[in-house]
DNA sequence: TATATTTGCAACTAATTGGTTTCTTAATTT
DNA sequence: AAATTAAGAAACCAATTAGTTGCAAATATA
C-alpha cells in the first residue's frame, strides 16, 4: 500500500477534494456535502490524501479541519519541470525559426 | 474505460516511459528492454498513454516510434497553476511580514 | 517462398481500488 | 445521565488494473 502523490491526484474526487481544501480548511462533513458520495467515502479519500503528506489538519473538538499541504504539491511541479524545459525550449527553437524568417524578409525588402 | 492524464501519470511505469520518450522517440521494443516487464505490458502501457492522447506515433516499415506529446503535459501544468497561486501568494505575504519586521527594526534603530 | 521479427489484440489472473454498511470512540447537547 | 453528533476503523463487494500467455497481422530477410 505504498502511496505517492501521483497515484493520490489520480482521482477525480480527490482532486475537487484538494481544490476544496485548498484555501480553507474544513471537517469531512462539509467536504462530503459537496459530493454525492457517503462521508465514510470521504474519509478514506482523506486517509489516502494524509499518507501522501498532502493534508493538515487541527482537531477542535470532536471536529478535525483538514487543508492541503500546499507545499507538497510542489513536488508535482519539480516532476513536470522534466517536460516543461522541453515544450519552452521547442517554442524558442521556433521562435529562432519564425525571427530568421523575419530576418530573411527584412533583407528581401531591402532589396526592393 | 474512460481515461485521463491524471490516471495514466499514476503508474512509475508509465511515468518513466514518459520521461524515456520524451526528446526521442522509441520502438516498443527498445523501450521494453529499459524495464523488467514484458513487451506486451509495455505495449498496453504505450495504448493508455496514446488514448489520452499522450503519444505521437510514426510508423516506419514494421516499426513503430512513439515519442511523447509534450503539449499535453501542459494541461497538467494547467491544473496545477490554482495551487501555484496559493504557493506563491503565501510566499509573497512572508514576503510581506518580513520586510514589515525589517522596517521597524530599521526605525528602532534610527531612535538609538 | 519460407522464416524471422515487430507489433497489436484478446483472454485470463491476481491484486488493488472506490464504495457501502456496520461498529466503536470521543466530544458535545439536552 | 442520556441522546446526539463527528469521525475513524474493519469487513465486505463490484469494478478496475497491471501483468501474463497465446495468437494473428504485417513487414523484412534468408
Amino acid at each position: 500500500m505504498r502511496r505517492d502523490i501521483f497515484q493520490a491526484i489520480a482521482d477525480p474526487t480527490r482532486r475537487a477534494i484538494m481544490g476544496l481544501i485548498a484555501v480553507q480548511a474544513m471537517t469531512p462533513n462539509a467536504i462530503a456535502e459537496h459530493f454525492n458520495t457517503s462521508r465514510q467515502a470521504i474519509s478514506k479519500h482523506l486517509r489516502i490524501l494524509s499518507e501522501c503528506e498532502l493534508l493538515q489538519q487541527e482537531q477542535k473538538g470532536r471536529e478535525i479541519y483538514y487543508q492541503l499541504e500546499i507545499n507538497k504539491m510542489k513536488e508535482i511541479d519539480q516532476w513536470l519541470a522534466q517536460f516543461k524545459a522541453i515544450w519552452e525550449n521547442r517554442f524558442n527553437e521556433l521562435d529562432n525559426i519564425l525571427a530568421t524568417l523575419k530576418n530573411k524578409t527584412d533583407e528581401n525588402e531591402s532589396t526592393i
